[in-house]
RNA sequence: GCCCAGGUAGCUCAGUUGGUAGAGCAAGGGACUGAAAAUCCCUGUGUCGGCGGUUCAAUUCCGUCCCUGGGCA
C-alpha cells in the first residue's frame, strides 16, 4: 500500500490553479464527463491512456473523433509511432507541459484516463534518472530466454536481495527491469530514492473516480466491444499489419489487437473474438479498479452523478475567495 | 434397433491398480517506481450422469437406465 497519496491534505492549494484528474475503468463514461466539463468550463483534455498515444489505434482504444478533437483540444493522442515503446515517465513529462500550457492560457486542464501508472507518475513523480537502455534491455531478455526466470531471479538475489524478496519469481519482467536499473546506474533498484518532486503541489488537484456498478460496467464494456468490432477494427489491424507493425510490437499487446488479428487470419470466428476481448476487457477493469482504489482523495462516484459534482468542487475556490 | 466412444469445477479435459479428486481457461481478490490495455501473486466441496448390486469402503468394479457424439442397419 503506497502512502504517498496521504500527503496531500483534501483542501490543499487552494490558492493554486485547479487540475481536474478523472479516472476509473475503461467504458466507465470518463469521456463524456471530460468532454462535459470541458464545454461548460472552458477544459482541454489530457488523455492519460497508455495505447492512445499510437497512431493508427483509433478503433480499438476508443480514440475521440477528428470532429470531436476540432471541438474539444485533446493532448497526448497520436504523439507516438506505433513501432516505438511509449514509456510512463515520457507521459508524465508531456503532460506535465501540456497542463502547465493549458493553464497558462487561462483554461482548465482535464487529465482523464484509465492507465492508472500513469497518472501515478504525474502526480506522485518517478525516481529521477529513467535508467533504461534499449540494447541492455534486449540481451537481459536473451540471458532468460536461455537460462529460464529462476536463473535470472538468482541473479538479482546476489545483487539486489530487497528487490528479489518484492519480486516472485515467475514475474520475469520485474526482475529483469531491476537488474537493468542496477547494470545502468550500477546501484540495486531497492537504494533508488523515492519520488521528491513536489510538482502536484503546485495544482489544486482534484481527484475524481468514476465507478459504475460492475453490472452496469459490464454490460457497457459488451456493447463497447460489439460496436468497435462493427466499426472497423479489423480494417484497423489489416492497416497496422499492412504498415509492417509487428505482431510482437508493445502496441499489438493492447487489448483485442491480437484477437482481431486472429480473426482477420480465420483462426477464431468473430463471435469467441468478441468473446475473448470481452473477457479480457473486464480483467482490465478489474486491475484499474484495484490502481484507484489507492487513491484515498478521490471522489468517488456513478458517470450519473459525476458532471455535478465535479462542477460543486471546481466553483468551490470561488466560495473560499470570497470567504477569505 | 445394433456397435463404438464419452458423460468429473462455469468451460475444455486429466485422474483415482477401490480409501469421496486436479490442471488450464473463466470468475473473484491483490501487487505494481519509465513495456502498464503490460507483467505477476493468491483463491478449487464438485450429488465425479441417475438408480441398483458387490465391498468395511464405489467417482473407480458389475448391472441397468438416461443423455451426447460417431459408425452400421
Amino acid at each position: 500500500m503506497s502512502g504517498r497519496s496521504d500527503e496531500r491534505p483534501p483542501l490543499a492549494g487552494a490558492e493554486c490553479p485547479p487540475l481536474l484528474v478523472i479516472f476509473g475503468p475503461t467504458a466507465a463514461g470518463k469521456t463524456e464527463v471530460a468532454e462535459e466539463v470541458a464545454r461548460l468550463r472552458s477544459g482541454e483534455i489530457v488523455s492519460a491512456d497508455a495505447y492512445a498515444v499510437y497512431r493508427g489505434l483509433d478503433v480499438g482504444t476508443a480514440k475521440p473523433s477528428a470532429e470531436r478533437r476540432a471541438e474539444i483540444p485533446y493532448h497526448l493522442i497520436d504523439v507516438a509511432d506505433p513501432r516505438d515503446s511509449f514509456s510512463a515517465g515520457r507521459w508524465a513529462g508531456e503532460a506535465r507541459r501540456s497542463i502547465e500550457d493549458i493553464s497558462v492560457r487561462g483554461r482548465l486542464p482535464i487529465v482523464c484516463g484509465g492507465s492508472g501508472f500513469y497518472i501515478s507518475a504525474l502526480l506522485d513523480g518517478l525516481p529521477a534518472g529513467e535508467a533504461r537502455d534499449a540494447d541492455l534491455r534486449t540481451r537481459l531478455a536473451a540471458w532468460a530466454r536461455a537460462r529460464g526466470p529462476e536463473a535470472a531471479h538468482r541473479f538479482l538475489e546476489m545483487n539486489d536481495p530487497v528487490s528479489a524478496e518484492r519480486i516472485p519469481v515467475g514475474n520475469l519482467r520485474y526482475a529483469l527491469r531491476a537488474l537493468e536499473i542496477l547494470l545502468v546506474t550500477g546501484e540495486p533498484a531497492s537504494h533508488r530514492a523515492p519520488a521528491t518532486d513536489r510538482w502536484s503541489a503546485r495544482w489544486r488537484v482534484i481527484e475524481v473516480a468514476i465507478d459504475p456498478s460492475r453490472r452496469d460496467l459490464y454490460a457497457k464494456i459488451e456493447k463497447r466491444v460489439n460496436r468497435m468490432l462493427d466499426a472497423g477494427w479489423d480494417d484497423e489491424v489489416r492497416r497496422l499489419i499492412q504498415g509492417g507493425l509487428s505482431l510482437e510490437s508493445n502496441a499489438f499487446g493492447g487489448i483485442g489487437y491480437r484477437e482481431v488479428a486472429g480473426w482477420i487470419s480465420g483462426s477464431a470466428a468473430r463471435e469467441e473474438t468478441e468473446r475473448r476481448i470481452v473477457a479480457a476487457t473486464r480483467r482490465l477493469a478489474k486491475r484499474q479498479r484495484t490502481w484507484f482504489a489507492r487513491r484515498r482523495y478521490a471522489l468517488r462516484t456513478t458517470p450519473e452523478e459525476a458532471l455535478p459534482a465535479i462542477l460543486h468542487l471546481l466553483d468551490r475556490r470561488v466560495e473560499t475567495e470570497k470567504g477569505g
